[in-house]
DNA sequence: TCATTACTGAAAATGAATTTCAGATTGAGG
DNA sequence: CCTCAATCTGAAATTCATTTTCAGTAATGA
């Protein structure tokens, strides 16, 4: 599987390249279809350079060899690390393209990099915690807050989020050992979120954060589950890194899900007869729209 | 660029298999890292069969030459069309890569039908629009609103968001023409969406809905911004569609800032400025954290 | 100017994919 | 149980793609 992404180190090198290889460079980005069911030979022709430079091209990029170039372009090209840089304002064609490749993209490096070990570790101790406080502010991170507590009230478990830091204080000054924080930071450096931490660690609580690998809130925690996206700083674009932390919460959720199976189905059943109650009854409210 | 996935084919097509055919299916299902890398004699060789009969069962599964299985194939594995059906509970090896299948199929169900002159629509009326009143109820859908505000607010617009419906019912009464109303519904039954929907109608505010296609929500609507994703009943299991729903929040957002983009870049800039003040200074509150 | 280095493509060598064809297997009908 | 037809399969040959080798050329620096 390969692990880096072909455009990005293409870029990368782009300026290291020869003048026949620039050419290469230019058709590949230009005519990504093409060139991926092009020939060596093929290829080489419209790039108007010798089939011999196109392998040492395909090496200068490190790949193996030329069909290894070539499953990497596929896989590159099929989810947008095409548009893997940062997207630009200007770019009215394909915006959706755009959108789903980051997101795909973000939530690869995620997933790629995950940590089984500390999501099995965090996945122990919520399953049989007492109290779950998920914490996050700033938008992005309440809405994560949110979703794990929507995620895990479904599996019998006893959370509440709060995006308040005045209001995390006090909770946290409330728990007590078998208790869960959970606390999310796309930045790593929400130092309300880090005082919080400190003051659940004090009487004994489980801490896990969400939040870039070796950040303060990573490091004022027990457990981090690391989500490290590089956003860039346009703000106006849609943040990938949200598909990531939601990916996150789900993987942990599912993990606890798995081991909580027997207790979570009570609950399950019980969501599901109100559900079905609602639904078929008068079709009032839908418990989970 | 290949429409299909090929383990979808692969799946449609299993019963038409001869042995050879199935013994080759089999270690490509099982061992699909190694098929990916492999050349199509060490494939033969693996599966028992002679290259001849790899040829014959790609062409079978739809693709011109062996090169182009395999390019469709690793398309196809590397953004989880592998795992494209309902995810079990029980599955516990490489829940991880479940949940980013799950959500990457998703998101690419939504891409591949969405329809782009819908959202031209909506994102217009949104960048003119007086108001913006975000609605959604039930947990993923008030994530949703939530997301819609979050990321509408950057760009300049007034919105607001709500999971309440007796605001969202004042809230509707409230608005009139150039005003909006985008409301999410993951099942398309929120009566009372439908409700609040009906009275920003009656004032001349445009609806745009997220929802289901031809569902009530839909129906309400001017417009429906469509997403399909059937979810099985596993309440248990993390919903994946709402990271189609996140997607499309995403588009909409990207194309109503392309459309405002030179208004947006002011409050761009007041947001990045008091981020750099906040970030550099005493690094207490992260903005859009 | 000359020597060194890096780039490039022609040609040869290697190796992979496909086509052809003949043998083997299966299944339907006698 | 046999026979024929249809289908499946792999060995060998063919074709084609990829890589290696090597020699020529251009660029760089002393």
């Amino acid at each position: 599987m390969p692990q880096s992404d072909l455009f990005a180190v293409l870029n990368a090198q782009l300026g290291a390249l020869s003048r026949s290889e620039q050419s290469i460079a230019a058709l590949l980005t230009s005519e990504t279809d093409y060139a991926l069911s092009a020939s060596i030979t093929e290829l080489a022709a419209r790039a108007e350079v010798s089939p011999p430079t196109v392998t040492r091209f395909c090496r200068r990029l490190g790949c193996e060899s030329y069909s290894d170039f070539k499953m990497q372009l596929a896989q590159a090209a099929f989810t947008g690390l095409r548009y893997n840089r940062t997207l630009e304002i200007g770019e009215k064609p394909d915006y959706a393209d755009s959108v789903f490749d980051a997101a795909v993209s973000a939530m690869r490096t995620t997933r790629d990099a995950l940590d089984r070990d500390r999501v099995e570790e965090a996945a122990r101790a919520v399953s049989q915690a007492g109290t779950i406080a998920a914490y996050g502010s700033g938008g992005n991170s309440a809405m994560i807050a949110g979703e794990i507590q929507n995620r895990l009230f479904r599996l019998g478990l006893h959370v509440s989020a709060s995006a308040d830091h005045s209001f995390q204080l006090m909770q946290s000054a409330a728990l007590g050992p078998g208790d869960v924080v959970i606390g999310s930071s796309l930045s790593g450096r929400n130092v309300e979120l880090i005082k919080a931490f400190a003051a659940a660690r004090t009487y004994g609580a489980v801490i896990i954060a969400m939040s870039r690998s070796a950040s303060p809130v990573a490091l004022a925690a027990h457990i981090n589950l690391a989500v490290d996206i590089d956003e860039g700083d346009n703000i106006l674009m849609p943040t990938s890194a949200r598909y990531s932390f939601l990916m996150m919460v789900d993987i942990l959720a599912h993990r606890v899900a798995q081991l909580r199976e027997t207790p979570a189905r009570e609950t399950l059943r019980r969501i599901k007869f109100q559900l079905a109650n609602e639904r078929d009854a008068n079709d009032r409210e839908v418990l989970g729209d």
